[in-house]
DNA sequence: CCGTTCTGTTAGAGACTTCTAACAATGGAG
DNA sequence: CTCCATTGTTAGAAGTCTCTAACAGAACGG
C-alpha cells in the first residue's frame, strides 16, 4: 500500500491559525481581544502570544499597535472564519452524527480543522444536506427510545428497529472468528467487544469489511492466529469471539 | 463560543509516527526497509531519516544497527498498526462514504490520522458497522444510476428517489436567502452553488442547519447583508440565491 | 506624587524537524 | 586488489513554537 502524502501547501501554520480563530471569537464576544485573554484561551504564556501577534501583524492578518487593542484585518477575518467553519462542521459531525459529547467533539474538531481540505469539507456539507433529507438515518444510528446517545455501547434492549444498537445486536446465526477453522476466511461485520478490548482489536486493524484469514486455531486457552491486512496477529479466545464475520472473499 | 482544546498527550510526534508507518509498510512489502526508501516514501532527505531512526531506536520502536536492515520492535509494530488503522478507516470514510477519489481520500486521511482519538475512532467504526446494516444509505448518498460518484455536484437527471442528487434537487417551493426580507430569518438547508462560489459560502460559515438573519436586502445589484454565526456578511445576489433555507427559529 | 500591581514586551534558551555539505562505509566492476 | 558508485552518517544551520526571566509602561490607590 502506497500512502498518499499531502501535497505541501503554502498556507499558514496551525498555531497561527489557532491564534486567528481565538482572536475572532474573543472579538465577537467582547468586542476586543487582549494578549492575556488570548494566552489564557490557548493555554500558552503571554510572551508567546506577543510574538505570534507580531508575525500575524507582519503577515497582514491582524491590526495591532503595541499595547493597544487587537483586531483582525479583512484577510484575518476571512482566514479565521474559514478555520472556524471547519471547526463547527467537524464538531457537528462528531456530536450530531457520531454522538460524541459536545466537548469531546469540539476537542476532536480542534485537532482536525486545520487539515480538512476544501474537497472533503464540500462533501461533508453535502453529506449533511443529504442527512437533512433523511432524518431517519441519523435517528436510527442515534437516538434510541431509551434516550441514550448515538454510538453508545450497551444495547438498549428496546428491540426497536429504529435503534442502531438493536439492529446491530448480533444475529443468532452470526459467526465469530472463534468458530472459524484454519484456512477459512471471512469479512468482519461487527466488533461486539467494548472498552479496552474493543480498542485493542481496532488498533490491530480489525475493522468492519476487512478480510481475515484464520491460520492456526489454538485449542482451549491457546491463541488463535489470524492474518488481517497483511499482518499476522494472535487473538485470545475472548477477543476472537467478539469479532463477528460473514463468509466472504 | 468556547473552543475545547485537546488535552496535551504524552505520545509520539506526528513525524515520528509517520516514519513508523512508512517502515511498517516497507517491511510488509519487501521484508525490510532501508533509509533511502523511507526517505523517498516520506519525501525527505536521507539525512533526516537517519536522525529519526536514531530517535526511534532510542525510544524502543525500531531495531536498528547502523548500516544494517531496519525493523520494528513489538512496540513499534503496535504503534504503526495503530496509526495505519486510523489511516485506513479515515480513507474509507472519505472514499466510500463521502465519495472522494482513493488518492484524495488517502491524502486527507494522512493529515488527520495522528489526531483521531480512540473515542472518535470507536464511534466511526460503529458508524461503519451501522452502515453495513443499511447499505441503502450509502447507496442513496453515493451511487446513482448514472454511475457518477457520491457527492458529485451535478444532478444526474434520473430523478431516482435512490439518488441523493435527485432527492437533493431543490424543491419547487424551496426559498433562497435572496427572496427573504430584512428582519426575516431562516435555517440553511442546502447550498446549491458549486465550485469556488460554493467554497466561498461555506468558508463564510454558511452551513446546513445554521441560522441566518437578513439585515438589509439591497435592491438589484446591491449586496444583501446577513448575520450568520454572529458574523455580518455581504452576499451578492448570485450567492444569496444559491443558499436555500426553510423558515425557522 | 509615588509606589504597587497588572499587562505586555523583549532577550535568551531549548525542543523539534528539516535542510545542505561533507564525510565514511560498502559493494561491485574491472 | 583497487577504484568508483551507492548508501548512510555526521556536523552545522535554519525555521517553528514554546518557555522563563527580566524589563517597560500603564493604571490605580493612598
Amino acid at each position: 500500500m502506497e500512502l498518499a502524502r499531502p501535497t505541501p501547501k503554502a498556507s499558514m501554520s496551525e498555531p497561527l491559525e489557532d491564534y486567528l480563530e481565538t482572536i475572532y471569537l474573543l472579538v465577537q464576544e467582547h468586542g476586543f481581544a487582549r494578549v492575556k485573554e488570548i494566552a489564557k484561551a490557548r493555554g500558552v504564556k503571554a510572551a508567546t502570544v506577543s510574538i505570534a501577534l507580531r508575525k500575524l501583524s507582519e503577515a497582514g492578518f491582524v491590526n495591532y499597535v503595541r499595547r493597544e487593542y487587537i483586531g483582525l484585518t479583512e484577510r484575518g477575518e476571512e482566514a479565521a472564519r474559514r478555520v472556524l467553519t471547519r471547526h463547527r462542521l467537524l464538531t457537528r459531525f462528531f456530536s450530531e452524527v457520531l454522538g460524541m459529547s459536545p466537548h469531546a467533539a469540539s476537542e476532536q474538531a480542534c485537532s482536525l480543522e486545520h487539515a480538512l481540505t476544501d474537497e472533503a469539507m464540500d462533501r461533508m456539507v453535502r453529506f449533511f444536506e443529504f442527512l437533512g433529507t433523511r432524518p431517519s438515518v441519523v435517528a436510527a444510528f442515534g437516538q434510541c427510545p431509551t434516550g441514550s446517545r448515538p454510538g453508545d455501547v450497551e444495547p438498549c434492549g428496546t428491540a426497536s428497529p429504529d435503534c442502531a444498537r438493536c439492529s446491530l445486536a448480533p444475529k443468532e446465526k452470526a459467526m465469530s472468528i472463534a468458530t472459524m477453522k484454519p484456512g477459512q476466511s471471512g469479512v468482519v461485520t461487527q466488533i461486539t467487544a467494548t472498552g479496552a478490548l474493543r480498542q485493542r482489536l481496532l488498533d490491530m486493524g480489525i475493522l468492519p469489511e476487512t478480510k481475515v484469514d484464520v491460520e492456526r486455531s489454538g485449542p482451549g486457552g491457546h491463541p488463535l492466529w489470524i492474518r488481517c491486512q497483511g499482518a499476522r496477529l494472535a487473538l485470545r479466545r475472548a477477543e476472537a469471539s467478539s469479532v463477528l464475520v460473514r463468509a466472504g472473499a
